[in-house]
DNA sequence: TATGAATGAGTATTCATTCAT
DNA sequence: GATGAATGAATACTCATTCAT
């Protein structure tokens, strides 16, 4: 991956991300992708070694852009449920935009056997969110005793699928009620008794 | 699709299954499968109608399989906490199992922009899973309150993104330990106080 | 190689010994040759494992026919001299029609690393001479104490390089001349004396 | 082409033959030539005006090299004979090094429809060839009455092949006894009676 | 039902060549 | 002269699907 993300290296990148949004990855080709970044076709390859090494550089991109805007919308947020607010929020935001390709992302790195890729990718995510649990911890906003890197995945994990599965079948109407029933079921969970 | 799943589907079937697991789904080609069925070519396309009409059958058919098996395990059972900790055996196994198919079901139905086959497939277990809560909640087990569609999803998501992750990134001697984590989450946020 | 040449192999043979000969290996392309052999692109790939076979199997029937030819020509020849003299007649002949493939067969196994290839083809041809060259020596028609197999690569030599340089550069109507001065060539060096 | 061969042409040549000698001319790409002879992709072009121009480049630099050691080895030397064994061993010399660049010279050639450049990089050898040819004829050590020319070529082809055929079949340990069955198969065909 | 030879559309990738610096 | 990033044409090969038997 090349270190200064220069101009073409995120024209394409884009371009990627908004075609295989809308046809997938399996009928976006190389043509379509370099014919929106405005590129030629060889100019692919002189950023990525192959179509399917899109897939890492995708979900990287949009994790790093997630994290980034949580970590944003947090700084200044003492409170654990607040933060927890946010983390729903912005999951749902992410989902409901890019599910296509997360489902992708997510299948590509699998397909590819490189899922310490996703581990990778995931990992300041996971760290920030252990940093805030324990930070509640010793607030005393939340139960002791937890497993922090499990319970930050499990936070994650529970955000993540409900969102899926939610624009994947619900009515769109309910989501302020879906995602409040989210936050009331990690609530009852990690909350201090 | 043949309503009698006579012996050459489920051959078929069954040699997906086995094949897709091993080598990915793009990688499995029609020929592949019906080398390791012993059939003809031809004699696939007269059990399914094209080769992404296999992946709702496949996820059709484990998805199947393992309500089969709590449902099983699950029959003389009458604490709720009990076939939680059923349900989370039989995720993690299946999941161990085969999670490349898993994977690939899930990312194959939203390539397809099918993923209402997904919750159709997903009904009866969401449907058994309400069932079990409601049951629960007359029982005063858990708490009273939440919506049991919602909720079941939730469970669900939690366990399966729960094992996802653990078999992707964690090192297999602390499964009990996940498990048991996964366990307490849901008891703290589940239990009546 | 299929045992069965059937109708497709050879047809798909011949358009390619053709569309060679004019255009040159490089400048062919599969389509150029299954649209002249009349069959779909992926019939070639029945036949043919790739692009590069094709020249082995080129070069084996190219030989094929010509030891045919000179088994033909001289089944009924006793004399030594007359069984060159065809020889170098089919020799000749056979490098006027084909001297573009001959020499792309020879660079294209060399490229290949499948030097090994070439002399498998060729050895029935050089079977042949050695057997020929034996009788010649028992009928004291040529001097013994020869190495008969390194003799008999050294004629075919003789002959093929001579033809290559002849149509490469020298004025067509000194074929007859060239080819008796080959002769002579030859008889000087095994005559007995 | 620069008539003045300066540093860069030189180390552009040199590259060439010696990743063709490795890796054979289609898998040898320009980058990995000027790769290894440390210059730019442009650079090339400033050498030589297309990858097809490097053929006769090399073609001529081997000959030229490998005449330049056979006269040198020969100036002082009068008996024929002689020469024909020097001859002899820097073809099986050269072929040995340089086989795959051989073939593919002459096939580069062939594709290129320029066989006429073949022959005027052998007019050198060839010319030199026939006043020795001429100057044993003389001396009475060959036979009279020979086309000097032809019978040129016809050795040199004699050698090359028999070289060729050689290293590309034969145990290397042969190689003096082969060398040795060449010489006499000249030297039946040629010694004066 | 079952077969499997034949089809042909579809595309990732390579690499010789150019040109602005 | 020298550079090397950018170009974009060109093509071997795959494989889901069909259909005559």
């Amino acid at each position: 991956m090349t270190e200064v993300k220069d101009g073409k290296y995120n024209k394409i990148l884009q371009a990627a991300i908004s075609t295989i949004s809308q046809k997938g990855l399996d009928k976006t080709s190389i043509s379509d992708i370099v014919k929106m970044a405005g590129v030629a076709q060889g100019t692919f390859y002189l950023y990525f070694p192959s179509k399917k090494a899109l897939i890492p550089a995708i979900a990287e991109n949009l994790l790093t852009v997630t994290l980034h805007e949580i970590k944003t919308g947090t700084e200044n947020i003492q409170n654990f449920w607040e933060i927890i607010r946010i983390m729903i929020d912005e999951t749902f935001k992410l989902t409901k935009t890019h599910k296509e390709v997360i489902v992708l992302c997510y299948s590509g790195l699998a397909i590819d056997h490189s899922m310490e890729k996703w581990e990778t990718i995931y990992q300041p995510y996971y760290y920030w969110l252990e940093t805030i649990l324990e930070k509640a911890i010793t607030n005393q906003e939340i139960v002791r005793g937890i497993n922090v890197n499990w319970t930050a995945k499990m936070i994650i994990g529970l955000m993540e699928s409900g969102a899926e599965r939610f624009y994947f079948s619900e009515d769109e109407s309910k989501l302020e009620a879906f995602k409040e029933e989210t936050f009331s079921f990690l609530k009852r969970s990690l909350a201090s008794r």
